[in-house]
RNA sequence: GGGCGGUUGGCAGAGCGGUCAAAUGCAUGUGGCUGUAAACCACACGUCUUCGGACUGCGGAGGUUCGAAUCCUUCACCGCCCA
């Protein structure tokens, strides 16, 4: 039933339109992922989610295993019915949070903040230990166990845990990283096997190596010959020069195989999305317009005839800022969202300049859409022959 | 009429002889955010500046002191108490 199609490629680029089948529903590709890390995109319901045309959304094993843990999802009979999404979902592994959580990478204003769970961090071959700073409890990750969880999760396509590497990194830890991910992803295609049940969950690989091009080759030859159903390019985005990324797909992409989907992770803003999408990447997701959207700023098409492939194709919008305090238009008045037919940027500003929960929602609902139409852009594009 | 207490930058509120253009919070302004520790974070926030500083400044006026937001005198206003 999982299968994937590539309806057209690109003669002019690497791109590809695509077709991903999941259980849950079939997904035309390119496409871009909402975050749900926590079994909800933030701020948004379900329903408001399909009405803006999302495909598919992003779940995170790590923080789901934590709360509202994995029992209750279970008795939920999965992240689907427990949220009230049925369309896809993917689920990340947690090897993020190997890079995220990580003490050393947490910007040191961070650590005064005392959120629910501050996480420090252990790792060695066997998997992950997480400790929360607060209880001192800990929390162990390995590869079988972050695969049970997400097929407990009824996850329509799962990650393998990857240890995802910092940047700046030294080719002997990013060395380490890709062994490690390497022999992880060994074993959480052995564990999936094991698990009869798990047939209808994809499994996609990650390719790590950092900035290191004989380490990301040797990735992709390892874990491409696990023969999975999807491969994802992780450790980009991640703090490198933007160049280095572009570089970094053009040297691995070629190396991936053609017949399985490709999904580059934690990418992008939209200059970058389409850009990837040229070298031939299929699937996105990234916590920017979501986020962006909470923080006050906003994203539109610019110009009349937007054309994706040139470049300023869009604007960035502070909301906050003072200019908009009499600006009685809409964000984009072409724009189809909720948000964009009801109010104006000054009443925006107003709700964000209060803390207006309502702010986040309408940004967040913007942004999506302005996201999901980029998508559908970069499809249209592909399709037609100009990108 | 008398006795206390108070008056600090947009607001609240520290400071009580030099390290004070003045803590902190709020408000305001600008920016950042890339598999979400993120409705978060950073910076700015008297005026001018050749970015080295310069000038004005803690209710008003006057004084003491090398030096005052800080001590004294006096005036104004606010609060409480006594007549």
């Amino acid at each position: 039933m999982p299968g994937f199609e590539i309806l057209k490629k690109s003669k002019i680029s690497q791109a590809r339109l695509t077709e991903l089948k999941t259980l849950h529903g079939i997904i035309s590709g390119p496409f871009f992922m909402p975050i749900a890390t926590r079994g909800v995109v933030k701020n948004l319901t379900p329903q408001e989610l399909k009405d803006l045309g999302a495909q598919i959304i992003l779940g995170n094993t790590y923080h789901l295993m934590l709360r509202p843990g994995i029992e209750i999802i279970k008795k939920a009979n999965g992240l689907h019915k427990f949220m009230n999404w049925d369309g896809p979902i993917l689920t990340d592994s947690g090897g993020y949070q190997i890079f995220s959580l990580n003490s050393k990478n947490v910007p040191s204003s961070f650590s005064k903040t005392k959120e629910t769970n501050l996480f420090l961090i252990k790792i060695n071959d066997e998997g992950v230990w997480f400790q929360s700073e607060r209880d001192g409890q800990k929390e162990f990750l390995s590869p079988e166990k972050a695969l049970k969880i997400q097929i407990a999760l009824s996850s329509d396509i799962m990650m393998v845990l990857d240890e995802c590497a910092p940047y700046p990194c030294s080719y002997d830890y990013a060395k380490k990283a890709v062994e490690r991910t390497n022999n992880w992803a060994l074993r959480s295609k052995r564990a999936k096997k094991r698990l009869k049940s798990a047939i209808t969950n994809q499994l996609f690989g990650i390719i790590q190596g950092s900035v290191y091009k004989d380490l990301r080759l040797q990735s992709i030859k390892e874990i491409t010959k696990l023969n999975f159903d999807g491969y994802a390019i992780g450790g980009l985005a991640v703090g490198e020069p933007r160049k280095k990324m572009f570089e970094i797909l053009n040297y691995t992409i070629p190396f991936l195989p053609k017949n399985k989907p490709r999904y580059l992770m934690g990418v992008g803003n939209p200059e970058e999305i389409v850009e990837a999408v040229k070298k031939g990447v299929d699937m996105f997701d990234c916590v920017i317009p979501t986020r962006n959207a909470r923080h006050g700023l906003l994203y539109k098409f610019s110009g009349s005839k937007t054309k994706i492939e040139e470049s300023n194709f869009y604007e960035k919008i502070h909301i906050r800022n003072e200019k908009f305090k009499k600006d009685f238009s809409v964000i984009d008045k072409k724009c189809p969202c909720y948000t964009c037919q009801n109010h104006s940027r000054a009443y925006l500003r107003y709700l964000f300049m209060l803390n207006e929960p309502l702010a986040l929602r309408l940004a967040t609902i913007h942004n999506l859409a302005f996201y999901l139409e980029l998508m559908k852009k970069i499809r249209e594009a592909i399709k037609e022959g100009f990108i």
